[in-house]
DNA sequence: CGAAATTTGTCCGTATGTATC
DNA sequence: GGATACATACGGACAAATTTC
């Protein structure tokens, strides 16, 4: 299929994003484009200018590198840097393909920096702040959400519910149930970047939670109950109640975590 | 300062996100980890042990090679994908060193995903999704930002919301002024990660808007107006006219990317 | 099944550009 | 300016994974 691409392939389509931050580091250096960010946005533009979509694979990288006139090391450096993003996925020996542009980039940031926080200044509040996003997000939804909602009846998120409180009352945790219940209800928002990053701040906290030896456990009958009542207030159309619920269901949790930063 | 680093310094310390998205390319493929991964979370794990903080240096590439047992060009694909992450920052001839840690990679991502489904599928949902996570988000916290702003005297939020008006009546835009406000505001609610992530979703918005080809424009008076309405809310304690005043405010926006959507 | 071709993974050596002293 | 330390860039060689025949 793909005859060798050329050069014009690959030119301006992605707009830059040269905004935002001096790091504390670089004081005033200008310090020019490298072979590799030119490679990467060249890539970048190729995938908008030949309309691929998550999957479809790219030249191989010899084939980049005459296309870019770059060797393979810098090649391959900025593929990383974009494999670091999801914005390529690398299969060893069968190719470079587009990736699945998640926001798994945004965990594993996030995740990282509520780390150093945690084990350089004993600053737990990254990952409560996370968790507030999350509420606030989960809050800020309400009348879409009750909007939706109004009215029907919703027999999964009823099992679900029924589930947790199940398992509540035998003393067992219900995490799989808790992120299952809200991503269904989320999912009425009809919005996929508002999921998805609800999703990846759940795996932030899930990823750093146990490597501060923090735990869960805690309340579980109260929070089974909490979305219970969330699922109750936006059946019946009631988005103050729903945003109420929303609290009592992050009261616990965020006890743990705002604990912790005290000790 | 540094004497070279030993093996020991590298071992586990940092959570592996190992769950997640199966993308749509690898089918069943266990796929081991490359000695790139490898380093990259060695490196991690040096920054975790060693309590480093953004700006602090870590060691040279070749001190990484002994260190870790990987060539240079292993470590340097390595440290490229914790660039593109912002987690190392590099600088030509200096060294390596702990990055900002901030959200652009989520920046990067959004906005080539935006570009990607407008482009390929002509859907530009993505940015109008974009634009409504940034909403629900500034109404989530409207309860935070309402008690902390309740009965205060706010002279610099006044004093932009004036300047809004001002350039509003003159026909000229103000999104100087719009992330300005929007980020003190933002600001009252004492969490790092929302005003991060807001000002990101921003810069999504305006890296992908005009390479749509679409204008901001329009309805520039309600919009000021919106914003000083969302302050005397939050002056006045009232939540739920808070909440209000964020719907006028996106509504104009909003309104353009429907229509671009349909069109 | 096996051999060959394709493609990425890893390593090495060398030369160059940049920043610091 | 010179010396040193460091990242940048290149090209070649071989290994490993995958596909194809």
């Amino acid at each position: 299929m793909s005859s060798t691409p050329s050069a014009s392939d690959f030119v301006a389509a992605v707009p830059s994003l040269a905004y935002l931050d001096r790091s504390p580091i670089d004081t005033d250096t200008p310090q020019q484009p490298s072979r590799c960010d030119i490679t990467m946005d060249a890539i970048k533009s190729y995938i908008i200018n030949h309309k691929l979509v998550p999957g479809d694979s790219l030249p191989t990288e010899t084939e980049l590198c005459q296309a870019v006139k770059a060797s393979r090391s810098s090649v391959r450096e900025a593929v990383r840097k974009l494999e670091a993003l999801h914005i390529v996925k690398v299969v060893h020996g069968r190719g470079t393909f587009v990736g699945d542009l998640s926001l798994e980039p945004l965990v594993e940031t996030l995740a990282f920096r509520a780390m150093v926080k945690a084990t350089s200044k004993q600053d737990f509040s990254e990952l409560r702040n996370v968790v507030q996003v999350r509420r606030s997000l989960d809050k800020g939804v309400a009348e879409s959400i009750v909007a939706a909602l109004k009215g029907t009846e919703q027999p999964e998120l009823m099992e679900i519910t029924d589930r947790m409180v199940e398992r509540a009352e035998h003393g067992d945790s219900f995490l799989d149930e808790d992120i299952a219940f809200h991503s269904r209800l989320l999912a009425y928002a009809n919005n996929t970047v508002l999921t998805q990053l609800s999703d990846s701040l759940w795996m932030v906290h899930m990823a750093v939670l146990p490597s501060l030896g923090l735990q869960v456990s805690a309340q579980l009958k109260d929070s089974a109950e909490a979305h219970r009542a969330m699922l109750d207030a936006a059946l019946a159309g009631d988005a103050d109640a729903y945003r109420r619920a929303v609290d009592d269901h992050y009261r616990p949790i965020d006890a743990i975590l705002a604990a912790a930063l005290d000790r």
